[in-house]
DNA sequence: TGATTGCATATTGTTAACAATTTGCAATTA
DNA sequence: TAATTGCAAATTGTTAACAATATGCAATCA
């Protein structure tokens, strides 16, 4: 199912995305192709791309002719109302969409969950909010959200770039066994409940 | 202001944006880069570029190496979520910026405005849109709220993708004077009651 | 002095050649 | 026949050279 050969694109895409929620590029720095494209071994047209679809996602800001800085995280208010729309997505994909999921993806969410939980165990921030973003993904795919990924990545983008909810493991980790409990009910109004109480 | 010289990137870009809203690329056609790139007289790499881009906005479906093809505008159902969710970050945005507004950006808005009603005049669809969109923008812009332009963009595009609310230009621009009216007014709520009426 | 011009440097934008991957079809085999 | 293998063509992925643009600084001139 995973693809084991990922395009160059990516793999860079991937890790400088990891590098800005990690911290290790702070908000306003400014990123040279060259630069990266050396560190990486490879040549500037996949850290080109990589520059051109983290502008996109929300994580840098691209100027004509002058590059990319990262972008700063929003503002309290600013993220409260990003918090509020990204449950209203879940709750609206899993409301069309939750009597859809077959025992193939009830498999793959139980999966998702295991590898949140020892994500939890070892207390690796970008781990975490990863393995995180990666169970509720699962949940839009198998209620057929694919179509409001990307606007939902978006929002996932924003929220990580002012990541601070990362001080009980544990209690992320029950947050979504919870929800997972909450699907296999088959209640709507309990699942949103429960993802309202996860997103924040 | 508006730079004249743009890159070729972004010129590739806005005109394959436009067959695609104008329904010149139909949902689920294939585009190939060498026969974009051929077509506009320029190499693979911007046009490369403009696909990446186009998919992050929600106008195309990327697979690796098996190119892109043209996204299915959304259901109804979809649809009306996504229209809720512009409403709403527009709504958030004027909130937030309403006493922002200086005397440049009155300036501005009226300008968009008159741009608008011409459109309007022409009865030409993707001219209508673009001048439309270009307002609202003016308005987040005018609020301070650069920072949503992103995702508002890319509920645009999905709006857009199914665009068939264009019967009667004079109430479009009917809605928009009153729009305008509403911000002069410095009364949130009929803002917000304004911008409701106007994005369906 | 203070503003402006012009150049050198750094950086991004574009191109075209080459590499890797996918796809369809024909040949092969059970 | 039906499934499979192995090409050949088409297409995307990557690279490196070259072009265009922006920036900072020094020289120039009022």
């Amino acid at each position: 199912m995973t693809p084991i050969n990922r395009t160059i694109r990516e793999q860079v895409t991937d890790q400088i995305r990891d590098d800005i929620v990690s911290g290790k590029f702070p908000a306003g720095q400014a990123l040279r192709e060259s630069e990266l494209a050396e560190r990486f071994g490879v040549s500037r047209g996949p850290v080109r791309d990589a520059f051109l679809q983290l502008s996109q996602e929300g994580f840098l800001a691209y100027q004509a002719n002058r590059g990319v800085t990262v972008c700063n995280p929003p503002d309290s208010e600013d993220h409260e109302f990003i918090v509020s729309l990204r449950q209203q997505i879940e709750c609206h994909v899993i409301k069309r969409g939750l009597d859809k999921i077959n025992e193939a993806d009830w498999k793959q969410l139980e999966k998702a969950l295991a590898e949140l939980e020892s994500a939890c165990q070892t207390e690796a921030v970008v781990k975490v909010a990863k393995a995180d973003m990666k169970f509720h993904e699962e949940i839009l795919a198998a209620c057929g959200g694919t179509d409001f990924l990307p606007l939902w990545k978006k929002l996932c983008s924003q929220m990580l770039l002012g990541y601070s909810r990362l001080e009980n493991y544990a209690e992320i980790h029950a947050e979504h066994v919870s929800i997972l409990e909450a699907l296999k009910s088959g209640r709507t109004n309990a699942v949103t409940t429960a993802i309202i109480a996860n997103i924040q």
